[in-house]
DNA sequence: ACCTGAACACCGTTCAAGT
DNA sequence: ACCTGAACACCGTTCAAGT
């Protein structure tokens, strides 16, 4: 078949997206490539590896020109952006956050906040960036995990838990306690 | 052996504490216990419930009286008393995020906040109390992956990680957005 | 009420061997 | 370089049967 790393992410998250991350096992993905699982170990060493190129790749996909404008803009649309990243594949966001705690997958997205708040002092950037990437990350997978948890009638829906309205909410109580630490002319 | 639902619960905090979410399996909580694994499920009916006991189980072992005084202190005692409390047991957080996406584990506590919030408008209340809840389970969980992933080498040890004066900044940026929209006079 | 023993249908990972 | 086939040491869960 001649897979190569890139095949092998590519049909991980088909699998990932069709059945869902309780279902991702090393057998399915091989399974999806017409190979036996042994074969999976030439391309990735472990599962974990895998799941880490599954986030970046899934933040890879949603990618989108570095934003302009005032810093609170600019942090809006890269939470917009990591946001539908996440939301476009199932589980996705609970992939990236598993990944992120490794220091993988998250990494890149949360120097991109914090170079969004470069005018502000290092420590609040830094801070900063970590904590409205906590947010997003927490509120989707809380989304998509509602979600799962409900289609199989395990819990009652409750369409408020990860809705666009809330995200905007919670989003802006932290940038109005960034505005507070704001440097002037920023 | 006489087990109860008490002991079961009790017995897999044992085994998380000592082995890690990762190596919490029924066989081993039942290993344990010192009784076969199809004897938990006279107790409970699947694994997801044994975690969301646990999660349930390690809030009330960190319980403390609900806190007095100006809003903003009352919530940062809150915010403390569930860090602490998930801190406590390893992995902690991971098994209260995991359950508190089935609208258990976490429900208590977002309730607690969403109090501590009574003077603010109904919504700000309720999406502050999630902002906060996903702040502070997010930051514990990322401290627990991290220690356990540099504990096993895969990693760098870093200490600001989940850190206390990230955890006090990252709180103090969310408590200061809802300062700006604090009723007149809470 | 609480538990045993055996089974079913799965896992992740390793390793010698093939092309 | 990429893959097969077989194996190892595990999983969660069910179910008849025991006390």
């Amino acid at each position: 078949m001649a897979n190569r790393l890139h095949d092998v992410v590519d049909g991980a998250l088909r699998v990932l997206d069709t059945h869902g991350l309780e279902f991702l096992s090393m057998r399915r993905v091989a399974a999806e490539l017409e190979v036996q699982p042994s074969a999976l170990y030439h391309h990735v060493p472990n599962k974990q590896t895998l799941l880490a190129l599954m986030a970046d790749e899934i933040l890879a996909r949603g990618r989108r020109d570095e934003p302009t404008g005032p810093w609170d803009k600019r942090v809006a649309a890269l939470c917009d952006e990591f946001r539908t990243a996440m939301l476009a594949v199932r589980d996705g966001a609970e992939v990236v956050a598993t990944a992120s705690a490794f220091g993988l997958g998250a990494a890149a997205p949360e120097q991109r906040l914090s170079a969004a708040l470069a005018g502000f002092d290092e420590d609040v950037a830094v801070s900063g960036a970590r904590t409205i990437m906590l947010f997003v990350l927490g509120h989707a997978s809380a989304r998509q995990m509602h979600e799962q948890a409900s289609a199989t009638g395990a819990i009652e829906p409750d369409d408020s838990i990860g809705s666009a309205e809330s995200f905007d909410l919670g989003l802006g109580l932290i940038l109005s306690g960034l505005r507070t630490l704001a440097p002037i002319g920023a």
